[in-house]
RNA sequence: GGGGGUGUAGCUCAGUUGGUUAGAGCACGUGCCUGUCACGCACGGGGCCGAGGGUUCGAGUCCCUUCACUCCCGCCA
């Protein structure tokens, strides 16, 4: 038998009824009748009751003790009376008399409370994550990560797929992120670099023939944080198919997706075939290449509109005559909505540092259609018709309007998307919308230097006859680049990858590295890629975002067991830490004492 | 690197127009209480009001600097 217990506290029920037994695990709260006292005593797998009375010789002691306490407790079944059943417990219809008991772990003062919903600072919570990760919500987050992951383990096992590790000490790459990197004892001067992912390996894995591979594989960025966005490190599902097309790798993708998503939520897939949508529609009708489908509002071209004589809205045609863009969202049936609502939008923009948002509603008088509204009477009838047929807008629906440079008005209207639907609640946060953002460019234009640079993945198959490609126009080169996005949040970026050497050659050429450049850098990939390449492709669904979706939280720390703060710091740990100088010397290390 | 928010008891927070001894709930301590499940009641201990400087007769409150946490922009192929 065990020593410390014969149960968990979540199994016991009245068919227990009258046996002794043994439960071990924390004080979670007691209430102390002075004669009577309850205790609810807990561990990973629930709660249990347990009683003792003021005639046990230990009482006095027994109330003394602090929450938190690790105790084991010898104790007998008892069904509890029908008024004293709790029905929100599952061990609720009996409660332990307690016969002994044993302190196992002596706790001190607690600088966060186990028990209670309240919320607390980040730094405490980081810095006793242990506490914090008693609570039952963050408790019940972590649990669920973990039968997710093993749910992902078995059906991409189903599906065939192989899992493999690949390494973690590797080399620094030139594209994307800043590398985390590690000094090297046996070469001096020489540093490996953590993974960003492990895009190179599991390539090599298809060049070796293995077919299909997947890893929950840990990716190292050295990155500014968001809510979203872990500091240092995160996790992918990632996965490489040999011998396949696009559609290949978006069966498999939303099969999973769909499964995993319909096994540990019950909110509503809006769309269980996830629709398609070009990089450059995106782009128009959202603004931004991650849009949140449950959001109806959608973003209008209108930028023709204020080269019409019969616009008098000279502020944009001024703009727009230099080459800005102009663009407007339509919010149905707004024409009561008050005076505050529209100001407060506008007022909102600027806050957004954007130059405000314009409005005007659409209203008729006699059969005159007339703007009203701030801007309003700078639009004629004929012009405001013309919207309303880009649009399909309605009398009482209202024009939200931006205009500027394109990427500018493309950021702004994005943002007042999600601010209007918002505001309108319109959005139906009770559903997930995911959709397939294709047909990313190879190739964009950095918008500083104005050079030629890879606008995704530099390893990327380009669309279309490879022999007829016009390296001269790169801009318009398509790429088989995807990315899955789920309510507005970038949930993994894959691509059909370019096994051919020689293309590969030209478009790095393009982005301004030369063969030998190429050769140097990517020294591994090129050469596997001259004996025998299979076509493959792959996609790499982050796992922590998955798991914020799945457990409806808005921040990536309430699904990581110990995740740093803003800073890249463990508080827990207290990583990063400086280091003796005996370790800095083995490494051939100095470090240089900032003023 | 830039912008916003927050910082008051162990924890979560209130603190008015600058005004005398800085409050509440939880936790902790003492006492009472035999059916609670956010148990109840009474009493008590506990404060560098993030730090530093300034304005003022007087600063938790106003100003400047700085630190920490957080959200966003940049960044994240």
């Amino acid at each position: 038998m065990n020593k410390y217990r014969t149960h968990t506290c979540g199994e016991l029920t009245v068919k227990d009824k009258d046996n002794n037994i043994s439960l071990s695990g924390w004080i979670n709260k007691k209430r102390d009748h002075g004669n009577l006292l309850f205790l609810d005593l807990r561990d990973n797998y629930g709660l249990t009751q347990c009683v003792i009375e003021n005639n046990h010789q230990n009482f006095k002691e027994f109330e003394k003790l602090p929450l938190e306490t690790v105790i084991k407790i010898n104790g007998k079944v008892l069904e509890r009376n029908k008024e004293t059943v709790n029905k929100d417990l599952k061990t609720g219809e009996i409660e332990i008399s307690i016969i002994s008991y044993e302190v196992l772990g002596k706790t001190q003062e607690l600088p966060l409370p186990v028990f209670s919903d309240q919320e607390y600072s980040e730094e405490i919570r980081l810095k006793y994550r242990f506490l914090d990760l008693r609570r039952k919500k963050i408790h019940q987050n972590i649990i669920l990560r973990s039968k997710v992951i093993s749910f992902i383990r078995s059906e991409m096992q189903k599906y065939g797929f192989l899992e493999f590790q690949t390494p973690i000490l590797t080399s620094s790459s030139p594209e994307g992120a800043r590398d985390f990197l590690v000094p090297s004892r046996l070469n001096p001067g020489k540093f490996y670099a953590l993974p960003q992912a492990p895009q190179q390996f599991k390539q090599l894995i298809m060049v070796s023939g293995f077919d299909k591979y997947f890893q929950i594989a840990p990716c190292f960025r050295d990155e500014d944080a968001r809510a979203d966005r872990s500091p240092g490190e995160f996790y992918q599902l990632d996965l490489e198919m040999s011998f396949v097309e696009q559609e290949d790798i978006f069966a498999v993708v939303e099969k999973l997706m769909i499964n995993m998503f319909k096994k540990f939520s019950n909110k509503k897939i809006i769309y269980e075939k996830f629709p398609r949508i070009t990089y450059k529609d995106s782009m128009l009708k959202y603004g931004t290449d991650k849009p949140d489908l449950r959001n109806p509002l959608i973003i209008n071209e209108f930028t023709e509109i204020f080269k019409r004589d019969d616009v008098g809205f000279d502020i944009f045609k001024k703009l727009v005559k230099n080459g800005s863009v102009a663009r407007g969202i339509i919010t149905k049936n707004t024409k009561d909505k008050p005076r505050s609502f529209f100001d407060g939008i506008d007022k909102w923009a600027k806050e957004e540092g954007a130059s405000g948002l314009a409005y005007f509603t659409i209203e008729e008088e006699g059969s005159e259609i007339k703007g009203k509204g701030p801007v309003g009477k700078f639009f004629s009838s004929d012009s405001i018709k013309e919207m309303m047929k880009i649009s399909n807008a309605e009398i009482g629906d209202s024009i939200f309007l931006a205009c500027g440079d394109i990427s500018e008005v493309q950021k702004i209207t994005s943002q007042a998307r999600d601010k209007i639907g918002h505001e309108l609640n319109i959005i139906n946060y009770d559903c997930f919308a995911f959709c397939w953002i294709v047909d990313y460019p190879m190739f964009e234009e950095d918008e500083k230097t104005k050079k030629i640079i890879f606008s995704h993945n530099p390893f990327s198959m380009p669309q279309g006859d490879i022999k007829k490609l016009d390296m001269s126009k790169p801009l318009e080169i398509k790429a088989y680049q995807y990315d899955i996005v789920c309510n507005g949040i970038e949930l993994s970026s894959g691509a059909i990858r370019n096994h051919i050497p020689e293309l590969m050659y030209k478009l790095f050429s393009v982005a301004g590295y030369d063969k030998k450049m190429v050769d140097e850098k990517f020294s591994g990939m090129i050469n596997a890629l001259s004996y025998g390449a299979p076509p493959h492709g792959g996609i790499a669904p982050g796992i922590d975002r998955i798991i914020m979706l799945i457990a409806g939280e808005k921040n990536i720390r309430e699904v990581t067991m110990f995740p740093m703060n803003q800073n890249a710091q463990d508080l827990l740990m207290n990583a990063p830490s400086e280091v003796d100088q005996q370790q800095l010397k083995e490494l051939n290390l100095s470090i240089k004492k900032n003023k």
